[in-house]
DNA sequence: TTGTATGCGTTATCAC
DNA sequence: GTGATAACGCATACAA
């Protein structure tokens, strides 16, 4: 069933039927009516391969999602899809290893896809620098900060991860803990891994706390068996923390159950705070502290961003999201 | 850029050119390397649109996810795509509602897109019967069986999940439990949470449990907090439970937090026993008690079944995932 | 082994 | 208001 068939089945014209479908002028309302009867008995559908061909591009959304294991992206893909939904653009989600090059990635799948625009999930500065310059389209970086790269393509919309680390760090100072723990991303291939590391190093020189970076801080992947790992380690390290700042809830979540496990009490024992403010932390017991970035809001005006340079050529915007620190029932004062 | 310029640049013929992209024999060593040297220089990438437009398909695959509050899927999603990532096949990834219509879902998409195959995770028996005559590329339904159906293209792997839910409860009765609670699926809606219903049933019948279908039976969607909300009315109601049935792990993480807030302990005071074996439930404290199905070997074996009937034409297969009870720290023995 | 020519289904430019 | 018709970039039948 192609629109020659309809044409041919109603008596008009490919063009006439292709106006009618695509909604333009310069259609009698009996053509219409005619044609759109046909359509409906038809269940026909516009040929999606023909119809970009002949455009240009095609009409989808691409989303880059770097890492699986972090539900935190999870979470932000389906408000984006939500978001998305209500536009007539489909999505494509492409996801791709936490160690893996995002913008070359992005760059491949821009040549074969010919998406509108991209959202990319999880990022590396570094990748951009170096090759975003290869993607005409409008982007925006989720998660990370990119207005010191000036593309003009290339919006950002991100927390402010090294001042929400230092918050969260500075709070559990406040409630009187002096030893700490981190675990983190890895410094090299998450710039949020390092933001936070450093947002965390902030804290700890401004209130002259020790901290040996090579066993007090252990950088992995953002999974709940690497927090779980990370925190065994650095129990087994002997450093006699009574806090523990997780680079994101995923970890704590991990790092909760190797205390558990190593029969030290969350919050009795050690506090644990977590980042992202996944709606799960709220469910759990205890309930996690958290550094709560809203997710939400991040999906929506990462989406906004990205269909105002679509739809009105609008400029690069670079917005930061803010955060907020909870402390709930997984951190104590000492 | 298109094969056009590069044989223009390399002096091949459109052809030939065409025959090296892929990789088709009849063409000589000399040819090969000087288009594939221009490939590399140009950073040429087929146009998917024009090709598929050729070929009459695309090369894509579709998944089709019913509901977003249920990490389950979101997990399966995610072994989905790294299975799919084995092949040349992009995924395309499409979210809809718990409430709506999967299968008039999918008919829209096959024909805008025309992927090669479809995944549809989550799904009512009752939508497959109406329209999927209407599909007719090959499809595998996830998370329900299908065999019933008799449809020559659709293919299904899932748990058996009234023997699963039933055995669930065998274990808990076991334990000593006499009076329980069940969150539930919403019976309408969903297959799954009508059959793990059914399952709860079959067990209370077969041991002579007292079950008052509406008041120690809440169906809810697959979500932390209706899990949550659900549990409160049945504390509320004051039915005096020792043991809870959840119909997804999502909603047992909710349960034990309302429990938890409602002055009860778990498993002190109530066993909790969830569904699905999310990897989350082994970090939680206590460890979620669970039916755990292999969301990995379901991901692989639907990926497997599917991309059979695509590239060799392979039947309809019906395939039943194990599942295990596995009695962790949420449940004990009173 | 290679090149030429045709058509996939659509949109858009014309001429009517 | 309408209908021919030329692209879009590719794969492929067929000719050489």
């Amino acid at each position: 069933m192609t629109i020659k068939d309809l044409a041919q089945k109603t008596g008009y014209g490919v063009a006439t039927v292709s106006r009618v479908l695509n909604n333009h002028p310069n259609v009698s309302e009996k053509a219409r009516k005619a044609i759109m009867k046909a359509v409906e008995e038809s269940g026909f559908e516009l040929n999606d391969n023909a119809k970009q061909l002949k455009q240009q591009r095609s009409n989808s959304v691409l989303v880059v999602v770097k890492g699986t294991s972090n539900e935190m992206f999870g979470s932000l893909v389906e408000y984006i899809q939500s978001e998305i939904a209500k536009t007539e653009y489909p999505l494509l989600v492409d996801y791709i290893d936490e160690d893996d090059n995002e913008v070359l990635r992005a760059v491949r799948l821009c040549r074969e896809k010919k998406p509108l625009g991209i959202l990319i999930l999880g990022g590396n500065i570094e990748h951009f620098a170096k090759d975003f310059d290869k993607i005409e389209v409008p982007c925006v970086l989720v998660s990370s900060d990119a207005s010191n790269l000036n593309f003009k393509n290339l919006s950002s919309v991100s927390t402010d991860d090294r001042s929400a680390a230092k918050c969260a760090m500075d709070s559990l100072i406040e409630l009187g803990h002096r030893r700490f723990a981190f675990v983190g991303g890895d410094r090299n291939t998450s710039d949020t891994g390092r933001l936070r590391y450093l947002g965390c190093l902030d804290s700890c020189i401004e209130h002259g706390i020790d901290f040996d970076k090579n066993k007090d801080y252990i950088g992995v992947r953002f999974s709940y068996q690497d927090g779980y790992d990370a925190t065994c380690l650095l129990i087994k390290n002997k450093r006699n923390f009574t806090a523990l700042f997780a680079a994101a809830d995923v970890m704590a979540i991990g790092a909760m159950r190797a205390l558990r496990d190593n029969g030290l009490r969350v919050p009795e024992d050690v506090s644990v705070i977590g980042f992202d403010g996944l709606t799960l932390g709220s469910f759990l017991v205890p309930k996690l502290s958290t550094v709560e970035q809203s997710v939400r809001k991040m999906a929506v005006r990462s989406v906004e961003i990205l269909l105002d340079c679509i739809e009105n050529g609008g400029e690069a915007k670079h917005e930061t999201i803010p955060f907020t620190v909870r402390l709930k029932e997984s951190t104590r004062k000492i």
